[in-house]
RNA sequence: GGGAGUGUUCCCGAGCGGUCAAAGGGGGCAGACUGUAAAUCUGUUGCCGUACGGCUACGGUGGUUCGAACCCACCCGCUCCCA
């Protein structure tokens, strides 16, 4: 049988390990135990979470445990690594609500029956920890010295770091040793940033107790010239459906860097390798026909097959020029916007939230980013019968983001 | 606790007491070119108004002034030096 480890190696995954050997040994001879914690900073999961939910699926087809821990005691803190700023504390009952969130979707991607899986909450042994009894079991093994050396504090060292934060790394730190005492788990694994809080786990449990456990990172999602993956003008690109539409989803990738399609599949996407290997990306037209798979792949995981049929044919459509237009997003109008029988373009495109403002949304007439029904607007002032607008009318801002204008 | 700085529009950052909705860069948006890509070039980028104009903004609160992002006082946040 091919060993997972080798599996995730070739796909690119991952990215640094504490010792690489004897975790594909281990990982060859025996059913591991591993976890990947989740810090519940938003009520949805996004594209950064999904890598390290296919990570999590590939050692759960091999046969190993996953932990999928969710923050909801390390999110109490905040993690620092990579910030420039502290982040926004949140409150403990947003903090519980975005975990609920984290797990109704992660319930989608990974198999929790049985305890095939576990899903934890960090909370529950965080929260009530006792503070001298703390700083004495856990805090003499850490090193102020080496901690300020480490890479993921240096920006930090120039803005300032609460010591609040400064705790960040000692919690997760925690977190593997209870995990590793109280679930037998071996292993923790999580993106390239979190290199530094994984070590400090790993040395935590050897000083405490005695075990050799393993870390490994992968890969971080970033495009080619090093930025993160998944953030887009508008924010992150959710899972849920209901911050990013199946169809946004799908033209996210469909808009993806040529150079960064090869890597997606590999990554993200569960297409063998080889047949990743054999998709031709030399040319312009097999290039896009590379990320209509990737989009539609992935689309088809996180949403559906159906949602993915979908977003592929209204794609299709819009951008063949053709008018049908069943599945694009639309927007039903408030019926007061309707002065004598008719509604301002500017007022369609601000409640279309095609533009932020009137004062926008006039800029956009002007620069001709606006083509109704196929024909470009030119005057800010148009006006669109109340009749017209019953049958609906699909409005273009700029080249790719088509909107379906409806009456209520 | 003492001292020195600093806080500007999405971000960085410039900003003589009036001519500042605020230079410049980044980012965003749009146009051209293209392959629903990248790069490049052009325009644009507080809100309302067709426009003259009005309104809201320069950490907070007061004050000086005909007039304040710019001056003063106090407060808050951050950085650095000393303790």
């Amino acid at each position: 049988m091919e060993n997972v480890f080798d599996l995730l190696k070739a796909r690119g995954l991952v990215a640094q390990a504490t010792n690489e050997d004897a975790i594909r040994e281990l990982l060859a001879k025996e059913k591991v135990t591993f976890y990947i914690g989740f810090d519940a900073t938003a009520d949805s999961l996004h594209v950064g979470h999904f890598l390290q939910m296919v990570v999590m699926k590939h050692l759960q087809d091999a046969g190993h445990r996953p932990i999928a821990l969710l923050g909801t005691g390390t999110t109490m803190v905040g993690d620092p690594t990579g910030k420039t700023d502290m982040r926004k504390m949140l409150t403990v009952e947003q903090i519980d609500h975005n975990a609920l969130c984290f797990q109704q979707q992660m319930s989608k991607f990974i198999d929790f029956s049985d305890g095939k899986a576990l899903m934890l909450r960090n909370g529950d042994w965080l929260r009530n920890l006792n503070y001298i009894e703390f700083l004495r079991n856990v805090g003499v093994h850490f090193s102020v010295n080496k901690m300020l050396a480490a890479e993921c504090f240096k920006s930090r060292m120039e803005k300032g770091l609460s010591f609040l934060e400064f705790n960040y790394m000692l919690m997760q730190s925690y977190d593997f040793l209870h995990l590793n005492q109280n679930f037998d788990c071996k292993m923790q694994f999580g993106g390239n940033d979190q290199w530094a809080n994984i070590i400090g786990g790993v040395e935590l449990v050897r000083k405490v107790t005695g075990n050799e456990v393993f870390g490994l990172t992968f890969t971080l999602l970033t495009t080619k010239d090093g930025r993160k993956m998944g953030k887009t003008e508008g924010g992150a690109v959710w899972l849920d459906p209901n911050k990013t539409s199946p169809y946004d989803f799908f033209q996210y990738w469909r808009n993806i860097d040529d150079q960064d399609v090869t890597n997606c599949l590999k990554l993200l996407t569960s297409i063998p390798l080889e047949e990743i290997d054999a998709i031709d990306v030399t040319s312009g037209a097999a290039i896009n026909a590379a990320k209509e798979r990737l989009a539609f792949e992935l689309t088809k995981t996180v949403h559906s097959e159906e949602d993915a049929q979908k977003a592929l044919d209204t794609a299709r459509q819009l951008f063949s020029g053709a008018a049908d237009h069943e599945h694009m997003p639309s927007t039903q109008l408030d019926p007061q916007l309707v002065q004598d029988g008719a509604v301002a373009i500017l007022d369609i495109l601000v409640s279309a939230q095609l533009a932020a403002s009137k004062g926008e949304g006039r800029r956009l007439v002007q620069q001709g980013g606006i083509v109704l029904d196929g024909e470009k607007v030119t005057d800010p002032l148009l006006t669109v019968s109340a009749e017209k607008l019953q049958q609906g009318v699909v409005i273009r801002k700029g080249k790719k983001i088509y909107q379906k204008i409806t009456l209520a």
